[in-house]
DNA sequence: CTGCCCACTACACACTTGGA
DNA sequence: TCCAAGTGTGTAGTGGGCAG
């Protein structure tokens, strides 16, 4: 066996796996690293591409072949080689011939991560030379040219079908670089889609001749284009874990639960597993949804794990407050599209012990307002029995209010407001005192009557402002307003409900009842008013006005 | 009116799942 | 392998609907 043979792998039939302990020994890592193989994959495209520009050749010939660098081996594939030598190995096997830089063979991954630049890739730049070749000469000299080749597969053994699988089998590419060359620049071509395409579609290139159509390769192909479908839907759908997870910490919170919208989702959900959402998409017939691509998906992700349930718990805390029956979740939760009925009740749970730490913590802050007021609740009983009777019962809710912005009241507020109303229950207001008050707030109302007027008359379509000379002027401005109130989202104010209570607020026509009420509502939410009581706020809950109003002033001060 | 069946709700507990 | 989160199932209590 000559070198040369050796190191294309020539030599004979029999010189396939049971021969790669010889050539590992016969070309260690020094002889990879020799002169030859330093040898660069620009000069020999170069030299094929200046070869083919003079005389296109549709096959290389044996002087090609031996002028072809060949790939290194490595060390580690090469014992796995050894040990599976029966079998054609799926990864990377040893080549047993040396190799340049530039001729590996370009992993897919590494073609969609961008890290190698297929388009530019010396073998598609060498395809595409020759193309530009043939497409100059005639029809029938390709023609002829293809039967050539075809008639040199014949010669050798092969047909088309043999050849192409033994190309793409990888047994034979990776052991010899010409072989590992040619399946490259397939792989790499763009023609390769169109070859693809063809397959499964034969095109009609006489659409006047009513001739059948060539049979594809549909049947074969289909199954294969599924197959991989599925798994690169697989992947993605693996990537779309973390964006439709979440945490119980935070999960039943308003800024989770509502902090999303499906637009945005699909627009996520778009970059992270573009094939599964292009899919979704497409299968509408009429027009695509993103809120059904979005709803799908999460019911398909969370068939495959629960941790993804971003959508399903959104859904469930609405369809709770929405009234939806237990039997109704059970329904959904089938469907994958709401959590299960135990973990709505204890999100509901759990949602009103984190609002009550909340608003123990927001007390202690800023000033708040309590409001309480009767609940009346009917206990309807269609078969009333003399021991089981309807019932109207009576009790109180109470919520209380927070605004973080606002000023504190004064720590007197509540003895001011008291002191006033006693006063005022003696000498109540006189209509002189009402005119008094009234034109004193006409005075400072004054500008604001008057912009009202002007408004009327500038802003009507007949006098056209726009094109008045004096449309800047002060005298045509609004006034600013008295006393503004803020506004934007510090201004917002805070509103939290807490637990009513079996204590009919009707019985507020003493004080007594009052406090009685009070310290119900204490009871039923006691993490809650434990802080109160901390703030020593109790002689303002104890405030006579509270039995008036419903009303009650809360201060940290 | 009674008895039976069913629905709903709350709860406990064993089990499954998935991540660390 | 452990643990947290979630699921599934069984049980008890309550009450509505319906037939007899």
């Amino acid at each position: 066996m000559s070198n040369v043979d050796a190191v294309l792998g020539h030599s004979s039939s029999s010189n396939t796996q049971s021969t790669s302990s010889e050539h590992i020994e016969s070309f260690p890592r020094a002889a990879a690293e020799s002169d030859l193989l330093s040898i660069g994959r620009d000069e020999r495209v170069s030299e094929v591409s200046s070869k083919s520009s003079i005389e296109p050749s549709l096959a290389l010939d044996d002087d090609d072949e031996h002028d072809l660098p060949e790939l290194d081996s490595d060390d580690d594939n090469l014992e796995e080689d050894i040990n599976t030598d029966s079998e054609p190995s799926q990864s990377r096997c040893p080549s047993p011939t040396p190799s340049i830089d530039g001729d590996e063979e370009l992993d897919p991954d590494e073609l969609k991560a961008g890290t190698t630049d297929s388009a530019e890739s010396p073998q598609v730049l060498r395809t595409r030379a020759l193309r530009q070749t043939l497409e100059q000469l005639s029809e029938d000299e390709i023609e002829r040219r293809m039967l050539a080749n075809l008639e040199a597969l014949k010669n050798t053994g092969f047909d088309l079908a043999l050849m192409l699988d033994f190309l793409c089998d990888g047994k034979y590419t990776t052991r010899n670089a010409t072989i590992r060359y040619a399946r490259t620049a397939l792989m790499c071509s763009d023609e390769l889609p169109n070859i693809f395409r063809c397959c499964l579609k034969p095109p009609r290139w006489s659409a006047s001749a009513k001739k059948k159509r060539a049979t594809g390769g549909r049947k074969g192909l289909a199954p294969v284009a599924v197959d991989w479908c599925l798994e690169v839907m697989h992947k993605e759908m693996d990537a779309l874990g973390p964006l439709l997870t979440t945490d119980t910490a935070t999960d039943v919170r308003a800024e989770s639960l509502t902090g999303f919208t499906f637009l945005e989702l699909h627009a996520r959900m778009s970059v992270v597993a573009p094939t599964l959402v292009q899919f979704m998409d497409s299968l509408p017939r009429r027009r695509s949804s993103p809120v059904i691509t979005v709803t799908t998906i999460s019911q398909l992700m969370y068939q495959n794990n629960w941790s993804n349930n971003r959508l399903q718990k959104t859904f469930s805390i609405y369809f709770k407050f929405k009234g939806l029956t237990a039997k109704g979740f059970d329904v959904l939760h089938a469907l994958g599209l709401v959590m299960s009925h135990s973990w709505i009740s204890k999100a509901i749970r759990r949602m009103s012990r984190m609002t009550l730490d909340e608003l123990r913590e927001l007390v202690q802050k800023y000033p708040w307002v309590l409001t309480y007021d009767n609940v009346v609740i009917l206990f309807k009983i269609f078969s009333q029995r003399l021991e089981n009777l309807q019932k109207l019962t009576s009790g109180t809710a109470a919520t209380a209010y927070l605004k973080p912005g606002a000023t504190p009241l004064p720590a007197s507020a509540t003895q001011d407001l008291k002191e006033q109303r006693a006063a005022n229950l003696d000498s109540p207001i006189t209509i002189r005192r009402v005119l008094d008050l009234a034109a004193v707030g006409n005075k400072k109302l004054r500008p604001y009557y008057a912009w009202l007027l002007l408004a009327a008359l500038i802003h009507s379509p007949d006098f056209d402002l726009s094109t008045y000379k004096f449309k800047d002027h002060t005298l045509l401005q609004k006034p600013p307003p008295l006393n503004p109130l803020p506004i934007g989202k510090d201004a917002k104010s805070m509103q939290f409900l807490l637990s009513s209570v079996n204590q009919p607020e009707a019985s507020r026509v003493k004080i007594d009842a009052t406090c009685t009420i009070t310290s119900a509502i204490i009871t039923c939410a006691s993490s809650f008013w434990s802080t109160l009581f901390k703030c020593k706020i109790w002689s303002v809950v104890d405030w006579a006005g509270a039995w008036v109003c419903g009303l009650t002033f809360g201060s940290h001060d």
